[in-house]
DNA sequence: TCAGGCCTCCCTCTAGAGGTGGAGGCGCCA
DNA sequence: TGGCGCCTCCACCTCTAGAGGGAGGCCTGA
C-alpha cells in the first residue's frame, strides 16, 4: 500500500519537480496537483490523501490557511509537509499550529524530501534544523530557568508549597482555606512565611515567581469567564 | 577541512559500527573513541572535536552528565548529538538542556546518521521524528492557548494592556505609576478597568491571566533575590 | 526527655487595593 | 460641530492583605 500524496505548488515546474521526485518512489503515489489554497482544499477532499506537500506562499489562499482548513474539516487521518524558502519564525509557528507535521525548506535534496515525506506519513515529524534548533533553544531556555528558581521553592515546606500552589491558581486567602480545609489564620500565617521566605511584597508577586520557577504552568485553568 | 568527531558508547561493536559508518566518509574524521562519560570528556579536552555522538545509558558517566560536563568547560565551539535505543520523554529533556544539539534513535539508517553529523556541524539541530512530533504538540497546544484567552485582551485598550503587564512584573501601583509616568489614581483607575473587561477579582489573578494568555511568559526576568 | 520544626489558630494594626462617581483634555469620525 | 472613546486625575469609602506577636499540638531526632 503505497503513499498517496498531494502536491500543492503555485509555480507548476516546481510542482512537477516535486511531483517527479515522488512518483519515481515505488511506495509513493503522486494523486493530484494544486496550484493553490482553494484547489488544495478540493483536492483534499476529492482524493483523500495520506500526505500534502503544501508551499506556504500562494495566491488565492495561501498554504497555512488551507493547511488549518483541511486539518480541522478533514474525517480521515491527513498529515501537511509544509515546503518553504525562507524559514521565517512567524511562519513556522503558525504551520505548527495550524496542525502541520513538518516545515522543511525547499532547498533539501530530493532524497532527503522523499524520507521527510514518509516520516510524516508513519505519523513523526520533522522540522529542518535550523528551525529545529530554535525550538530546542526555546525549551532548554525555559528548562534552564526553572531549575535555577525552583532552587528557591527547597526553602518552602510542604504545606507552604501547596499553599503557593493555590495562590497561583488567582485563589484568596478564604478560597484557599476553603480548599485545603485550614483556618483563614493559618493561610495568612503561610503566606506571610512564602513571601519572606522568597523575598516577595504580595501575592500578586508570588503567582509571578511561580510560573516563572515552573510551579504554575501556562495551561492548566481558566480565570474569569 | 573535516568534521572531526569522537564517538561514545560503552559497548566496543557499537562504537566501532559508528566509527566504521562516519569513518568512510570523505568529509568526517573520527579522532577518538570513549567507552564511559569520563574517558568522554577526557577525549573531548584532548581531542577538541567538532561533534561527538554520544550514548546515553553508560557505566560510570552517563551521557548526560558527560555532555552538560563538556559543553559548560568547553572553551571551543563543540556540538554534541546524543543517542539512545530508546525515546524517553525524560530523557530528552534532560539532553536538550545539557545542551545537545541533537537526539537520534540508534535504529536510523546509516546515511541518515551521517547526514545528522552534517547537520549539526553545520550548527542546525536534529530530532528523532517521534520527539519532533512530542516537541511540536507541546508548543503548538501552548500556542492555541494563547489565542484562545488572548482574544479577550482585545478587549483593553492599549494603555491597559501596559499596564497589565506592568501587574504581570509584579509591580505595585506606585511602581506603575512611576514606570509609565501617570499618577496612581490613574493607574488605580487602569487597574478597575482591567479587572472589569477580563471578569477578574483582583490583581494577583491578574498576573494569572497574563501567563495564561501569553501577554507574560516566563523567562523575563526575576522576582526577589 | 527536651529542643526544634511544622502546622494550626488567634489578636491587633496599617497600608494598599479596589469600587464608585465625577471631571477635563485630546483626537477621531460622522 | 457634536459625540465618543481614551487617557488622565481627584475624592471618598470599604475591605482584604500582610506585618507582628503569641500560643498550643504534633512529630522527629538528639
Amino acid at each position: 500500500m503505497s503513499i498517496r500524496i498531494v502536491v500543492v505548488d503555485d509555480q507548476a515546474l516546481v510542482r512537477g519537480g516535486f511531483a517527479m521526485v515522488l512518483g519515481h518512489q515505488s511506495d509513493i503515489e503522486v494523486v493530484a496537483e494544486a496550484g493553490d489554497g482553494l484547489e488544495a482544499i478540493e483536492m483534499a477532499q476529492t482524493h483523500r490523501p495520506d500526505v500534502i506537500l503544501m508551499d506556504i506562499r500562494m495566491p488565492a489562499m495561501d498554504g497555512l490557511e488551507a493547511t488549518s482548513h483541511i486539518i480541522a474539516n478533514a474525517d480521515w487521518p491527513v498529515r501537511v509537509l509544509i515546503l518553504s524558502t525562507f524559514d521565517p519564525d512567524e511562519y513556522v509557528y503558525k504551520a505548527l499550529r495550524a496542525g502541520a507535521s513538518g516545515f522543511v525548506l525547499k532547498d533539501i535534496p530530493p532524497e532527503q524530501l522523499v524520507s521527510a515525506v514518509r516520516t510524516v506519513a508513519e505519523g513523526g515529524a520533522l522540522l529542518a534544523p535550523s528551525i529545529t534548533l530554535r525550538l530546542i533553544e526555546r525549551f532548554a531556555d525555559q528548562l534552564a530557568l526553572d531549575t535555577k528558581v525552583s532552587s528557591r521553592l527547597e526553602r518552602l515546606t510542604h504545606r507552604e508549597r501547596e499553599v503557593l500552589a493555590e495562590i497561583a491558581h488567582g485563589h484568596n486567602n478564604n478560597e484557599i482555606s476553603e480548599k485545603l480545609f485550614i483556618g483563614t489564620a493559618t493561610v495568612k500565617t503561610h503566606v506571610s512565611s512564602i513571601l519572606t521566605k522568597l523575598g516577595l511584597r504580595d501575592r500578586a508577586q508570588a503567582v509571578v515567581f511561580a510560573y516563572e520557577s515552573g510551579l504554575a504552568e501556562p495551561g492548566d485553568y481558566d480565570i474569569g469567564h
